[in-house]
DNA sequence: CTCATTCGTTCAATGCTTGAACTTAGTCTG
DNA sequence: CAGACTAAGTTCAAGCATTGAACGAATGAG
């Protein structure tokens, strides 16, 4: 590393804070000085190659009381764009999300992918991102995929519900559909970046539970996606909470999952969808909040079973679980407080998402939008 | 923030950099350089006022082959040592470490501590400090101290075997009492950071897990211990593998040390210490086998868990576990097997602690070392 | 004894942030 | 309406840690 690299790396840091302090909120020179602990002088040195870049600009001046008016600095409204993309076993999505947070374009749709093979399922994925980029004259700084299954080093591990993908070079060619580089992660960990980036929905310590067919957790540390060793953490479907119980297809026996997972609660219901379950809920058929209390109880055996391993103190309930929210809290949190260690010590909360059913395609791009704000070289190449 | 504080970052990040190579093992100016990326030039730069300042020595020129000989570098056996001491409820331990982390003087001396005042307690260690410490001419750096209980910002929030420590002020106690600048944690986090500084025993992410009267885990993730946002990460012991199972102290049912802790694994085998237990297992006593085993098997579910919730690789199983350790592992290692998602393709491995019963003492003492590492202004101090 | 080799030191150059001085562009007061 | 006041933004010399190249030092090989 030579000594410009070292200087470099204090500027790129610096670049990167003033940065992250311009997706809190716009604000003068003067304004992102003091909030960033740098000078003005040096605020001037590194906002002046970002306007000249297109990647700010500089509003008119504001008029507030005494002295020269500030003049705003803000993302410029034609600067660079993410574009995020999520395949499911039921849908596509994608999402255009700019460096300010603001969604551009959105398209979801509904699609059978389980017999789909990886080309056909890419040949769609970049056929919706065309449709939402075209005549968008803004660079596009990447996009993010997102897989329903565990992720590590860019590979597809394991998608128990979309078996064709096991093993396809998902990044590579999705890449080579749209010229994009693109970045594939597991939609448990996007949904959970949705709620921390571009705005904390939840802290900086918080997870995410999603149910679709599995179970899966996004569990965000200090700010940052924990994903583990190998792309595994966070698998809440599989804690066990009764170890002589239901026998699970991982092998195991009494899986969270077969006690909270949506087939299981649709099923003890006797509703084939969600938005049947969600009517009957609200109808308050009886069945049908017995068997999302039912689930609840486990789901709450086994949330608990993970604060006390992670210590967070916010559990996120997300996709279908929000949707289910109203009728599960009470269960749910009630396993809470009884099982977390110590649980009326610390804080603990339970939220439904205020995210609706694009978490996970926001949070595909957010991987874009965060990585170019964190990495801000790459806003210049 | 000024300008100089930026360089000196800089600076002090090198400094770090180098001291770390030189735990692993000492080097000459030109070896370092090689090792950690910097210049000769930086090197000697930087180690400059680390010699001047009694930290390191550099030893006689050593003749190796052609060129100028080079004069290895290493930590001063006359340099600055850190203490460590475990309060435990049924012994003290204090351990004096040196920098190269060579251990210089062990006491640990068996004594009931359950109905000892925090004071009592406390002089006590001060006492048993001052023994280790008397006649050795060399700075201190600080003190870790470990305690069988939660902590959070240096306060013991949660001991419930030393329930006298609670909301005592123990550094502040036992820095009056040595004069010593002093750090509580943890005796789980502690025996696992013993694991890994000064050496890496098990890698940079591994959990270590002990059992004395309760069932603690510390978890190592990324080389850094984790401690949650309240300290109560890695409460394995209320990990729930049976939710209608056996009610536990802690409100909840069917915890893993209702199981697995060592109290149960005495009952069960009928004996009354550890030392007899291990006997017995010696001897192929089949009761004492039997009870092993069952521990041994709901052990294994919570740490399958765990490895679904932290995917980590490798788990250590220390203090009492690690006496039991080979009685113990194939029922652990066989639930690991059948429970751990996805277990056959990761590497998972299941480790006894090569440690004795220093660990946590070790660790206590290596946490001041490492600090010191990794802030070497304060080695200037 | 001379050359090759490696270690360690010296020194000018580099490029970033800084603080102070300065310029700019408004409001406020009399 | 003019001059004082205030705050934003710019300019510039100073300070600092690393670097790379040149240099001096210490030993082995022939």
């Amino acid at each position: 590393m030579t000594t410009v690299d070292h200087l470099r790396q204090v500027r790129l840091g610096n670049l990167r804070t003033v940065l992250l302090a311009l997706v809190d909120r716009p604000g003068s020179r003067a304004d992102l000085a003091a909030r960033t602990g740098l000078t003005k002088a040096t605020l001037s040195n590194l906002t002046e190659p970002l306007l000249a870049g297109g990647i700010l600009v500089e509003e008119p001046a504001t008029l507030a009381g005494m002295g020269r008016p500030s003049k705003p600095l803000r993302f410029h409204p034609d600067g660079p764009v993410a574009v995020g993309a999520e395949i499911n076993v039921s849908h596509l999505a994608v999402e255009t999300l700019g460096l300010d947070g603001a969604t551009l374009e959105r398209r979801l749709v509904p699609a059978d992918m389980r017999k789909a093979s990886a080309d056909e399922v890419l040949d769609e994925v970049a056929g919706l991102i065309r449709e939402v980029t075209a005549g968008m004259n803004r660079r596009l700084l990447g996009a993010g995929l997102a897989i329903p299954g565990v992720v590590h080093d860019g590979a597809v591990i394991r998608t128990p519900n979309l078996l064709r993908l096991v093993g396809a070079r998902l990044a590579e060619g999705l890449g080579e559909r749209t010229g994009l580089d693109v970045q594939v992660d597991n939609e448990a960990n996007l949904a959970a970046l949705a709620h921390l980036w571009p705005r904390h929905l939840a802290g900086e310590d918080f997870v995410h539970v999603t149910a679709d067919v599995g179970i899966g957790a996004g569990v965000v540390l200090g700010g940052e996606i924990y994903r583990g060793v190998s792309g595994f953490a966070g698998e809440l479907g599989h804690v066990v909470i009764e170890r002589n119980g239901i026998r699970c297809t991982c092998g195991s026996r009494g899986c969270v999952e077969r006690y909270a997972g949506l087939d299981v609660i649709l099923r003890e219901a006797g509703r084939r969808r969600l938005d049947s379950l969600r009517k009957a809920l609200e109808a308050g058929d009886a069945k049908a909040l017995g068997a999302v209390r039912k689930a609840g109880e486990a789901l709450g055996v086994g949330i608990a079973t993970l604060m006390n391993l992670f210590d967070v103190p916010t559990v996120v309930l997300g996709g279908s679980y929000a949707v289910l929210y109203d009728h599960l809290r009470e269960s749910v949190q009630s396993e809470m407080d009884g099982r977390v260690l110590a649980g009326g010590e610390r804080h603990t909360r339970l939220l439904g998402s205020p995210l609706g059913e694009f978490a996970v395609v926001r949070g595909a791009a957010g991987l874009i939008t965060r990585r170019a704000v964190q990495q801000p070289e790459r806003l210049f190449a």
